[in-house]
DNA sequence: TACTCTATTTATAATCA
DNA sequence: TTGATTATAAATAGAGT
């Protein structure tokens, strides 16, 4: 982007592809931060690095560690609207607000064990690591994930069943 | 960045933060297929934006859709390594060549499925939209992760015993 | 090979439509 | 409020060390 408008393709000399991307890695990098801080989102961005034994993930400040408390807690709330309807809204308002303390603390230990899966999956850290609670509650978001999984194969099965 | 300089901080404006959080978000995105593009890796970046209902993702190109192939493929060159001795490495190469082909086919396919894991993770896709076969394969992949997890619950609760 | 240095290109904040 | 415009800040390709 400098000096030479550069094409955007491969760049097939070895040594500066390197230079290249390392030089964008720590641009995208800040740019990842930037977005954080001026916008308040969490952000992340994960690259399978030729140059590094393992990818790399920058959970920046926040991070994108919950990404997949997001998903489970969304999952919920469908769950929830679906059941609710205006003449037990009222009612649900009060059991909310006093549910909403538990919630805050759930979330924020589901974020702290989503960030451990992240690191294990990008294999920046391994199990080995952790202690029994831990390893404990990242059990309980890989079962989460795996029994809505089995479920869903459940319906599928029968679909297929009644189709025949 | 421009006509003037912005401090690096939370914008409070709420108008303003949106239109920033829109072109950086698109900025952000550029950059990163162009990292892939450039530099022939794999690439992504995730938002959990607060002007969209879900987590955003975005794959680029090839994506970070293999970051839990890796992760997996990782485990298991390591166990190898570690029952590899000199004796039984020329052998081996034999039966390396062999597997080659299938792992390729093998990898694919897990790119494929993690792709679908990731989508799911982030809340872009729902299982609704699996058919059997690929819900099958996210059942491994799910399944794998929670026997990994359960795994080594069961080695610390040994240790924890042992040292009472 | 890995930094440092700029000439340029690119990204974007403010402004306007 | 979203979409262009544009002046300026920021990123960076290639060269030099």
């Amino acid at each position: 982007m400098t000096r030479n408008k550069v094409k955007l393709e491969y760049i097939t000399n070895d040594s500066s592809r390197k230079a290249t991307f390392k030089k964008r890695k720590k641009g995208l990098l800040k740019k990842v931060e930037e977005l954080t801080t001026l916008c308040g989102v969490e952000a992340c961005a994960i690259i399978c690095s030729p140059y590094d034994t393992y990818a790399e993930a920058w959970p920046s400040k926040s991070g994108a560690r919950n990404v997949l408390a997001r998903f489970m807690s969304l999952s919920h709330e469908k769950q929830g609207k679906k059941m609710l309807d205006q003449e037990t809204y009222l009612g649900q308002r009060v059991v909310k607000a006093e549910q909403q303390l538990e919630k805050l603390m759930k979330d924020n230990r589901e974020r702290e064990i989503t960030k451990v899966m992240y690191e294990c999956l990008n294999g920046v850290r391994s199990l080995e690591g952790l202690n029994l609670e831990d390893t404990m509650d990242l059990f309980v978001v890989a079962d989460k994930t795996s029994k809505m999984v089995a479920k869903r194969i459940e319906s599928l099965q029968k679909n297929a069943g009644n189709n025949k």
